[in-house]
DNA sequence: ATTTATTTTCAAAAACTTTTGAAAATTCAA
DNA sequence: TTGAATTTTCAAAAGTTTTTGAAAATAAAT
């Protein structure tokens, strides 16, 4: 496969697979082109790569910042402004953890602590179920939690070790 | 909190949470809605709870079969057929890792093995960083499919147990 | 074999999301 | 300042996904 194929390949496909991790398809392409390319592009860079709009350039880039995985760059003697995304990928892993911990397990698990006191009869079997079934979804978002807190705060070569380790 | 209050309140942010995991909005509120029922449940009843079309019921009930966290029951002696959900969320859990594993992950790795291997020459800045970048991604993916396989492999006390002790 | 209950299908409609592009705002240099 | 380059915004258009509902298919009872 040529280069240039292969890296078409590879930016269709993580957009098509952006799609799956609640990451939309430009996004998740803009933030492919930027893996690959060794050296930071502009606003414009990118709208010729990816044949898309300057808005939607621009709106993508600062969702990307925003999730921490990409940064802007300011070259000396240069007006515009250059992107670049971070390339190792245990740091694009943590990073992404981290902001969907945030933004999603977090608010779940405080939504479901509220519901696990409920007035009235709780004797019931409608009662009864539905207290067993949030406990149990908040005992083990809460495990979830604790485990990812570890991960994001591990150094990579460290964790990777021991988890290798762990699972011999 | 009301237990209807609090039904409701369930069903619609687990709803609203599926859609950041792949899920769609009513799938996830099909899913939450047999996860706090103790009995089984009709086509009809879950229109009526949701306010949902029957085509709507016959879909998502089939999609959520499909990914094995609901089952068709037929009660003896009626007519109709009743769903149930999986009740305990190890078991909901490992499922959906499996089900995304094997949906999402695993084409993912198997596309990137063949963009490793281009043509031509491979020692431009530009080729340099696909590969990195292509093997990087190659490589953690791979551990994470490993981890994976052992957690759904695992039994429940056995791996929380475990975990719970080594992030003490 | 016919009727009745139930489930499935699928084309069209509705709802939702993403993209565009041109105008407004901002930034920088002369 | 003023003007050119660049970035941002956002309403409307395009695209995508989900939902509906009625007709077709299937299954069960009489």
């Amino acid at each position: 496969m040529k280069l240039s194929e292969a890296k078409a390949q590879f930016i269709s496909s993580w957009g098509a697979f952006g799609t799956h991790w609640g990451i939309n398809r430009t996004m998740a392409q803009i933030h492919a082109l930027l893996l690959i390319s060794p050296d930071p592009l502009t606003q414009d860079d990118i709208m010729e790569e990816l044949n898309i709009s300057r808005g939607n350039v621009n709106m993508n880039t600062r969702e990307l910042i925003s999730w921490g995985l990409v940064d802007r760059v300011l070259l000396p003697g240069e007006r515009k402004e250059f992107f670049t995304a971070e390339k190792d990928i245990w740091k694009v892993a943590t990073q992404i953890i981290k902001e969907r911990k945030k933004r999603e397990l977090d608010p779940m698990l405080k939504l479901l602590a509220q519901l696990e006191d409920i007035e009235g009869d709780k004797k019931s079997k409608e009662a009864k179920q539905f207290i067993d079934t949030v406990s149990g979804i908040r005992n083990f978002g809460g495990q979830a939690d604790k485990m990812l807190d570890v991960m994001i705060r591990a150094d990579e070569s460290w964790f990777l070790g021991s988890l290798l380790k762990f699972f011999k």
